[in-house]
DNA sequence: TAATACCATAGTAGTTAACTAGGATTTAAA
DNA sequence: TTTAAATCCTAGTTAACTACTATGGTATTA
């Protein structure tokens, strides 16, 4: 069970655009030489993010995108939805279904699903750039080491 | 966001176990038919069961397997992380970890990881078990449609 | 005019999941 | 004592999918 690289960089990209947008909008270059990722790639991310609604952009010259709404209006469970396509951990739709040895299982995705959701939809935007700025305050910062 | 066959074959697996094995030990044959799964895929499923201490074995002719514990002291939890090699939504080890952008994701995936662990935590064998019975005594019963 | 968003779709390389293959060992029963 | 049914063990293979990359634009605007 894993989170693919389309919730972890888009997520990025929006705290990106959340801090640096204050003063002009951000483009999509330079979000990409901050995070190390490709324009191409990240244009698909965020355009899925303009799409849903979190995002404005600005057309021409020095344009580029920011936040549509609030960041505590932003809830990390809808991202994470929009970018993953959903969060559910699995099919209960396959051919397979409609056994009655394989339908028990429901139980425990449905749990599992639930709690999921639960879990990011109580986090928001405004919670994630809130820990980055305590953690960029630690000036003696140690290592990521979970 | 998935759980892969692993987990679903031997969750599945384990149920037909515990719900066949009163009388004899159930073999890997027997599983594999009732629930259309190789045996050699079984096979694999099955051995890591056993050495996590869920079930024990008979070996040779009428050999099988059967619950080294009762259902009720079985946690859906356990099963899942050993199935799955773990149940962690991503790695906060790669090599992009250090960089102080990234780590603030620590606090989502963190979120994700406890909320499913403790659901299925909180689920044991007994309760699939119950579930099944329940499930099969619908004698009209509808099609998972979920 | 150049920098940007916006759009679509195709290709591709690497990884991983999902299985397959083949054999060694144990043991009840013929 | 032989046989066949079973567990047990380790690799190998294939198919799907992820994670990009590439291409080639159009539209907008400082």
């Amino acid at each position: 069970m894993r989170i693919s690289t389309k919730g972890r960089y888009g997520l990025r990209a929006l705290i990106d655009i959340a801090v640096n947008s204050e003063t002009e909008p951000v483009s999509i270059s330079s979000i990409g030489e901050r995070q190390s990722v490709s324009t191409s790639y990240l244009e698909q991310l965020i355009s899925k993010m303009k799409k849903a609604g979190f995002l404005d952009s600005v057309r021409g010259v020095n344009g580029g995108y920011m936040l549509a709404r609030a960041p505590e209006e932003i809830s990390i469970g809808d991202v994470l939805r929009t970018l993953e396509d959903g969060l559910t951990p699995a099919n209960c739709l396959g051919d397979e279904c409609g056994s009655a040895d394989f339908c028990v299982e429901k139980v425990v995705w449905e749990r599992i699903n639930e709690s999921v959701n639960a879990a990011v939809d109580s986090l928001w935007l405004q919670d994630l750039i809130q820990a980055q700025k305590e953690f960029q305050n630690e000036v003696e910062r140690e290592n990521c080491t979970l």
